[in-house]
DNA sequence: GAACGGCTCTTTTTT
DNA sequence: AGAGCCGTTC
């Protein structure tokens, strides 16, 4: 290893990008003459996009750069978790256990997100930003949304004022787009057009509230970047802190991102950014794919583009199928991945009659598959919807499969944990209205106008806890109230992490008791939350760490699997980006699950969605099955009611790609081994029988 | 006037 | 399982 790391610069030290195919190794030396133009990396799926980036910032260190100075920006913190674990390993291959230092030092690794939040706290003072702020998830940006609707008057029954979910994603909308409200309430929110007026008001009054509270929601981390990059004097100093900035998944940015990205890097030197027009499924936040489609003009100097359209990933017969779904998109700049990897098995578009079969056949197909040595890790569940994977979640339970889901619901949107959350949120920031109403409320006897009062009691107050000692609480409150005086005043004096966490679950727990039927496994959440928090360094750290990058596992598990302990993988195909397995299964790939119903509006959601199916089809190394229920039982009905719905293949699947697929049917044919005879076609209503037993 | 219990309806995707 | 609505209770 000596001789490598002595070698000089530009020698044979280069053998760790011998791995590397013309292409990827155009884009990882890109800019070494010196002159470095930005670089734009078309990179298709699968084909090798991460480790060319993981390549090029490696490359970056082993040449001289100063870690430090790397600004990557990815989209999710487990992809920034995985890049820099990459990095490490290939500048390990060349320097030895200098790398390990050296990577270290690569510290601004995150999303935009978090990189906002860590630059706002930072140059706080001098954006006139109190750097003790809270942020809000988008749960709470809309309870607050929703308490300056009433105090507006906008909430009256009569009036069918859009709900309060449908104001923030409104407000956030046009945030993101950089637009005016009419222009985005013409295109995505028709009718919500009429009260254009009213949503201005709201919007100001909802500006205002977060000031007065010291809080931010998710756009603000970006709007406020942006308006302080908008600074040239602030942008300038900024952005010289960085000699190198690289962009990931740049497809799913929206403008406020491609602003503050221009600001830092006007002259376009040092940038990278990649991403693939293909896979572009985050338009509904407002991602923009005319961000990577402008980006070679946005400079002095153009561009230089680098195309990877190598797939490494999946079989031949696969990346076919996947070539025709997304061959019949509208618009589209990316040209036909091509694979070395042959393969006789063509991906299959399996017929079921409901989604309880579904969830038969892939509960066998993984255990079937595991037999034969793949493990359950290896094999992937991608759904439209979280809900979609309801019925499958039953039976993988039954059968004691275990498994860990991503998106939809995560275990931090659960009330219990949200209360708890609220507790230290209202202790790191007395002024944040909607962490103290949900706490305040908590206590019988306590309702909005208690809990008004005694934020007004807080406000008039020198010091929030002598403002709460002050207040008096409505009599039938006063069980409760001094307990949770004592805890405030106590969480505000000394500061104790992460025992602050216990001490608030202690205070917690006869409330979670009177108030939820099942307080043992929610109570089991709380302890695994005091696990998490134990990992961060102080409880500002926690809850913006937390809220930025919640957990993806869901809480019905019996906590997290053990890292060396085998699961299935059910995601949702937005969270399942970046990502690939041996064996893929897409259920419910049917018209009004992909696409969604409600995504079928506008000619550019349907277009989504068909990138979407592209996406989840793609994510599949040897084998994929593609399955649709024949039929959907209606919900809103007595369980086991057989109101149903007869649905057909996704629309994205049309009939002259057929051949590129082996269709079967499932269960097989009766007679055929592990087949089942035909139900006989009756109902029979057994309940009534037994009830008609004692009568 | 404020709080609360019971009712019905609905449920895309995420930082 | 949550949110909104409405009638009842303190």
């Amino acid at each position: 290893m000596s001789e490598i790391i002595d070698s000089p610069p530009g020698s044979e030290a280069v053998d760790h990008l011998d791995r590397l195919n013309p292409a990827q190794r155009a884009a990882v030396e890109h800019g070494e003459g010196g002159i470095a133009e930005p670089l734009l990396v078309i990179a298709g799926a699968g084909s090798g996009k991460t480790d060319t980036l993981a390549h090029r910032v490696a490359h970056l260190i082993v040449k001289g750069a100063d870690p430090r100075r790397i600004l990557l920006m990815t989209f999710s913190r487990r992809a920034a978790a995985e890049m820099k674990n990459r990095v490490e390993r290939i500048a390990r291959r060349v320097m030895g256990e200098k790398a390990a230092t050296l990577t270290e030092g690569l510290t601004w690794a995150g999303t935009f997100h978090a990189i906002g939040a860590r630059v706002l706290r930072d140059y706080a003072l001098e954006i006139g930003l109190d750097p003790a702020f809270t942020i809000h998830d988008r749960e709470d940006s809309a309870d607050l949304m929703n308490l300056v609707r009433h105090e507006l008057g906008l909430s009256g029954a009569d009036s069918r004022f859009p709900t309060k979910g449908t104001c923030l994603a409104i407000y956030s909308r046009a945030v993101n787009m950089q637009a005016d409200i009419a222009p985005v309430l013409a295109r995505h929110f028709p009718w919500c057009a009429g009260w254009a007026e009213e949503l201005k008001r709201l919007f100001a009054a909802y500006v205002e509230a977060k000031q007065a509270q010291n809080v931010l929601d998710y756009d603000d981390l970006l709007l406020w970047w942006a308006q302080m990059c908008a600074e040239p004097s602030m942008a300038a100093h900024l952005g010289s802190r960085f000699d190198h900035i690289l962009v990931d998944e740049y497809q799913d940015t929206n403008r406020l991102q491609a602003a503050i990205l221009l600001a830092l890097k006007p002259e376009g030197r040092g940038l990278t950014v990649v991403g693939d027009d293909a896979q572009s499924i985050y338009s509904f936040r407002a991602a923009e794919v005319r961000n990577i489609l402008d980006f070679p003009r946005s400079f002095p100097v153009p561009a230089r583009i680098v195309t990877l359209d190598r797939n490494y990933r999946s079989t031949d017969t696969i990346l076919d199928a996947a070539n025709r779904v997304i061959g019949e998109a509208a618009e589209r700049f990316t040209k036909d991945l091509w694979t070395e990897r042959r393969s006789h098995e063509k991906p299959e578009l399996v017929s079921v009659r409901d989604e309880a079969d579904q969830a038969q056949f892939v509960a066998a197909s993984v255990l079937a598959a595991r037999e034969e040595g793949i493990a359950l890790k290896s094999q992937a569940v991608l759904i439209r919807a979280a809900h979609h994977s309801g019925p499958l979640e039953v039976e993988l339970t039954r059968r004691n499969i275990p498994f860990v889901k991503f998106g939809g619901l995560k275990f931090l949107d659960s009330a219990h944990v949200k209360d708890v959350l609220a507790v230290l949120r209202f202790a790191e920031n007395p002024k944040d209205r909607v962490a103290a109403f949900r706490v305040m409320q908590l206590m019988p006897g306590i309702g909005p106008s208690a809990a008004a009062a005694a934020m007004g009691a807080m406000a008039m107050a020198l010091d929030p806890v002598l403002g709460l000692q002050v207040y008096r609480a409505p009599a039938r409150a006063q069980e409760h109230w001094p307990a949770f005086v004592d805890l405030f005043a106590e969480l505000r004096s000394k500061r104790a992490w992460p025992s602050d966490l216990e001490r608030v679950r202690l205070w917690y727990e006869p409330h979670l008791e009177r108030r939820h039927e099942d307080a043992t496994s929610r109570h089991a959440d709380l302890v695994q939350l005091e696990q998490i928090a134990s990992g961060y360094a102080s409880r500002e750290r926690f809850l913006t760490e937390l809220t930025l990058d919640p957990p993806d596992a869901t809480s019905d598990e019996a906590g997290p699997p053990h890292l060396d302990e085998d699961y299935l993988i059910l995601s949702t195909i937005h969270s399942a980006k970046g990502q690939e397995w041996t064996k893929v299964f897409i259920l419910n790939a049917v018209d009004g699950c992909i696409p969604s119903d409600l995504a079928v509006g506008t000619k550019e959601e349907v277009e989504e969605e068909r990138r979407l199916l592209y996406v989840a089809m793609t994510r599949a190394r040897d084998s994929l099955h593609v399955v649709t229920p024949q039929r959907f039982f209606v919900h809103g009905q007595a369980a086991r009611g057989d109101r149903h719905v007869y649905a057909s293949r996704s629309r994205f699947i049309s009939a002259d790609m057929l051949d590129r697929f082996a269709r079967l049917s499932w269960p097989p044919p009766s007679g055929e081994a592990g087949g089942r005879a035909p139900r006989p076609d009756v109902q029979v209503d057994l309940k009534a029988r037994m009830r008609g037993m004692w009568r």
